[in-house]
DNA sequence: TGTACATCAGTGAACGCGCGTTCACTGATGTAC
DNA sequence: TGTACATCAGTGAACGCGCGTTCACTGATGTAC
């Protein structure tokens, strides 16, 4: 997990970067050892020493995937003061992502189903509440300020991500969204359907 | 696909009931056609015979997955008339189908992802704009009458639909949902977000 | 600075297993006269 | 009603292929004195 050698880090991202290639090519079913193994150049064995499993690749990539897209947005959530700021922060760092590295979204979006893998990763990540969370938190402390309607965090969350998820869904697979119009108007409507 | 003798169309269905089955206890990778002769007691030629490949089977049960969500909305869809109770009718059919056959909704959140399958959905069903694209016709419909926002359709469809299914994946995974309390307080704020 | 040793990184042939699919065949059902 | 025939439904052993994984080994890097 922390290799000793930096030659070492240096294969398995080059691992990660090749698994995320064929996973977007071939899909989940095209992501096999022998795949990895031609696409990346490295060694079944090398492989298996750094990652333990083609399963361990598979969760690796996903926590990648995930741990980028949350410090993106906590990192503009951070930027926000208010409610409002906050939920425009959200609709366009998310949307953005999901338009400067489309593989990795699809790859999120079908992973967040796979609920196995995403609780390990839970699991296994170190900074947790923070990190895995970032949204549970946010949503708590603007509801306490008053900022909310009185909902339960899962139902705003809902009701904030769930529009964004399903654009970004949608451009990824059909492409008929406009996805700069989508990032101008989508927040105000959110922000109406959760403001107090 | 139309079997001219009753019995056929039995074991058909036997197969997908088990699929289903063995999909939700194993996941994807756990639906082998060893798994599916061994569940239905159909053999392999038979399941041949119907489906072609195991793809086919698994094509089979996203559409039949599809097809029963799509017809249980579109019928409550049909019995509102203003934009109103069509969104009420839209998050109360679509959670109370969640809650009531959680495998296929499921299903449904992974093999959405899951486009080439959908496209080819698409393509093999006859009776196709109707029932694939109710929400479409609906949104057209109610955005002529100026009882919407006017936002691109797709994105309407993000704001009515996205929260439903972020609830519902919640609700699926991790359980940590109220679906009552969802299904009492989504339709207003939703409204709210889409009114004009 | 040099040497000895431990650990990490990486190789690739070999393994057996279970996979999806095929096919020659039997039995059941429907149809025509 | 009975018979002959075509089509549909279903069987299950057999096939080869590619899969994930292992392991004995070599080479590279870091560490201690």
């Amino acid at each position: 997990m922390s290799p000793k050698q930096q030659r070492g880090e240096a294969t398995a991202e080059q691992v990660l970067d090749s698994a995320l290639a064929i996973y977007a090519a071939s899909g989940e079913s095209g992501l096999t050892v022998g795949a990895i193994t031609r696409a990346s150049g490295v060694s079944a064995g090398s492989v298996y020493h750094h990652f333990g499993s083609l399963q361990g690749v598979h969760n690796a990539l996903a926590l990648r995937c995930l741990g980028r897209l949350l410090d993106e947005l906590v990192a503009e959530l951070r930027r926000t003061t208010d409610a409002r700021s906050g939920v425009q922060a959200i609709v366009r760092t998310y949307l953005a992502f999901v338009q400067a590295r489309p593989d990795e979204a699809r790859l999120l979006h079908s992973a967040t189903a796979d609920h196995e893998s995403m609780a390990q990763a839970g699991r296994i990540r170190d900074s947790q509440e923070a990190r895995l969370t970032p949204f549970a938190l946010w949503v708590r402390g603007r509801r306490e300020a008053g900022e909310l309607t009185s909902l339960p965090a899962p139902v705003i969350e809902a009701l904030v991500l769930g529009p964004v998820t399903a654009v970004a869904r949608r451009w990824l697979s059909a492409g008929d969204v406009d996805m700069e119009e989508a990032a101008r108007t989508l927040p105000d409507h959110i922000w109406r359907s959760i403001s107090p």
